[in-house]
DNA sequence: CACTTATTTAGAACCATTATAAACTACAGT
DNA sequence: ACTGTAGTTTATAATGGTTCTAAATAAGTG
């Protein structure tokens, strides 16, 4: 029910499959860090159903869309997605390839000095990478 | 003559297509940020010479390993790389989809207040997305 | 129910990157 | 200078994540 007015509300139509994918990604207690073949593995573990590989882009590309998922950049092969969607970090374990978020607190206020003409600054992302 | 000796002392056979590429990369004024594609496009320009797309990549991969060259995270479908190995970071525009330095002094100092057990840092890089 | 439009899907296409393996080259040892 | 060996280059194939296509299906509207 949630998730179904969530859906309505951004213009997309609640489908079984958007529903599936919405409980994986945010019926849960934490927010996660996933690659696309990630989740898809996750939404049949779950849901005991498969999504095709296109819907899965096709959802996640829509939620991106509508501020409901964050790309990270980083350096892989493969695109990461954040389901926290608030202004944080991450600290990138290069032994693991595993993601780890840094709160903006554990950060520290971060004051751009430069300016570009003409340009407004979007976002600000640290990435820290870890090695053992 | 230089650039043998810097081959050399890395171990890297100084070959012709190695000193042109080192050329292109490193007899310059100013540091740039280039992709594969982008560099095998300058080689030929600048000595009208053709070097394998293999090579192109053979020979990235060896200079990032040995320090020469740095890959800058992003989200992009191809990797980017830059020839200013000092530690800095990036605006990255995303409408013209361009890179530009942010020298560490435009940014300010980082602290990371949190740490992760048995990882030590090895980077802080802020990449500022920029928008019209 | 009838109709329109959005969505899903399997499979093909795309394209950056990596692997392969044969030809070539640098260079150390003789 | 010749020889042998390991390193390098190269064309080409393979890989793999992502996007595209177009036909089938489902949702929303009246
Ligand atoms: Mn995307
Ligand atoms: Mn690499
Ligand atoms: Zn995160
Ligand atoms: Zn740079």
């Amino acid at each position: 029910m949630e998730y179904i007015d969530k859906l309505r509300n951004s213009g997309l139509r609640p489908t079984k499959q958007r529903l599936q994918i919405c409980e994986v990604l945010f019926n849960t207690e934490k927010t996660f860090h996933f690659t696309i073949n990630e989740l898809k593995k996750r939404i049949k573990e779950k849901t005991h159903n498969k999504i095709s590989l296109a819907t899965v882009y096709n959802t996640v590309h829509a939620f991106e869309k509508k501020g409901y998922l964050k790309q990270i950049p980083i350096n892989s092969n493969q695109t990461y997605f954040d389901t926290n969607i608030t202004d944080h970090h991450h600290f990138y374990d290069l032994n693991d390839q595993k993601l780890i978020d840094l709160e903006n607190s554990d950060v520290g206020p971060i004051n751009i000095k430069k300016k570009i003409d003409g340009k407004r600054i979007k976002s600000v992302e640290v990435l820290v990478k870890l090695e053992d």
